[in-house]
DNA sequence: AGTACCACCTGACGGC
DNA sequence: TGCCGTCAGGTGGTAC
């Protein structure tokens, strides 16, 4: 579920193997990825370009063509991307592929199809039209405090609120909220000042954590929930079996002992 | 501004 | 064996 450690893991995936590799065709296999640009104008777009710079916001990822537009990357839920040689290797969702003058390779791939790749002139002015909030990783204290400022709702869909912060998603809002021990139904308004700033420095924590485990729950921390968000699971701490349920129709995984509900 | 609910989509899985 | 309901969840729409 590509949230912002995941995105950053693509871009970091990205910049270590396409970049600076001229494209000699490109191939989109489903169109119904694209967003508001037709198959033709894709190919006409990156034809003998090459991607000079990435760029990541919350969970979306730009690259730079050589010409100022920028090709735009979300990742829906099951969306990633893989570069190889030999056609064999092509990803089973393909949607769309680039092929380098190397030989090389590199897939949009999406199951589920609800990512969708676009064009943009410009990265500012296509974070202001999706009216996303700061990037969760790259805002300061007072940014954060700001963006939650007067929120009335919940913590858990605030989180998840990409108006307010861009990049956390369902499964980092778990994490989130079970090392701040608070329950995803507690009221945003009920946080002290110094809660706050605990939840400022936790999210930065779980996010740069989990960014420097390359988004793989098998490298994380034993201390963190999300390898064991399942309904087996068990708490991290105390062995307790984790409960599910729902908040804003998603799944939401906390340790009942921990989080407990709020009055 | 917030919430509840629905739709999009595909594949896995459990029940019968 | 096979059919059906349910679930996963990011985004975006609706109605209230």
């Amino acid at each position: 579920m590509p949230e912002l450690p995941d995105v950053e893991t693509f871009k970091r995936y990205l910049d270590a193997t396409a970049l600076h590799q001229s494209i000699a065709e490109t191939e989109v296999f489903n169109e119904r990825v694209l967003e508001g640009v037709r198959p033709a104008d894709m190919k006409k777009a990156l034809s003998s370009r090459q991607f000079n710079a990435t760029h990541r916001h919350g969970k979306y990822l730009f690259a730079h063509l050589d010409d100022a537009q920028w090709l735009v990357l979300h990742f829906g839920m099951t969306g990633r991307l893989k570069y190889y040689k030999v056609e064999d290797s092509r990803p089973q969702h393909i949607r769309l592929q680039v092929r380098f003058t190397n030989g090389y390779h590199l897939a949009y791939d999406c199951q589920r199809m609800f990512g969708s790749v676009t064009l943009a002139a410009d990265t500012e002015q296509f974070i202001q039209r999706k009216k996303l909030g700061p990037d969760a990783l790259r805002l300061s204290w007072s940014e954060f405090r700001q963006a939650f400022q007067g929120r009335r709702g919940r913590l858990k869909p605030a989180l998840m609120n990409q108006h307010i912060l861009a990049g956390i998603g369902n499964v980092y809002s778990d994490e989130i909220l079970f090392q701040m021990e608070l329950h995803p139904e507690l009221s945003v308004a009920r946080l002290s000042k110094e809660q706050m700033h605990r939840l400022y420095t936790t999210t930065q924590d779980v996010l740069q954590t989990a960014v420097d485990a390359r988004a793989d729950p098998e490298r994380f921390p034993n201390h963190f929930i999300t390898p064991h968000r399942h309904d087996e699971g068990t708490c991290p701490r105390d062995g307790q079996p984790l409960q599910r349920i729902t908040v804003s129709g998603r799944s939401a995984y906390i340790c009942p002992r921990h989080q407990p509900a709020p009055d």
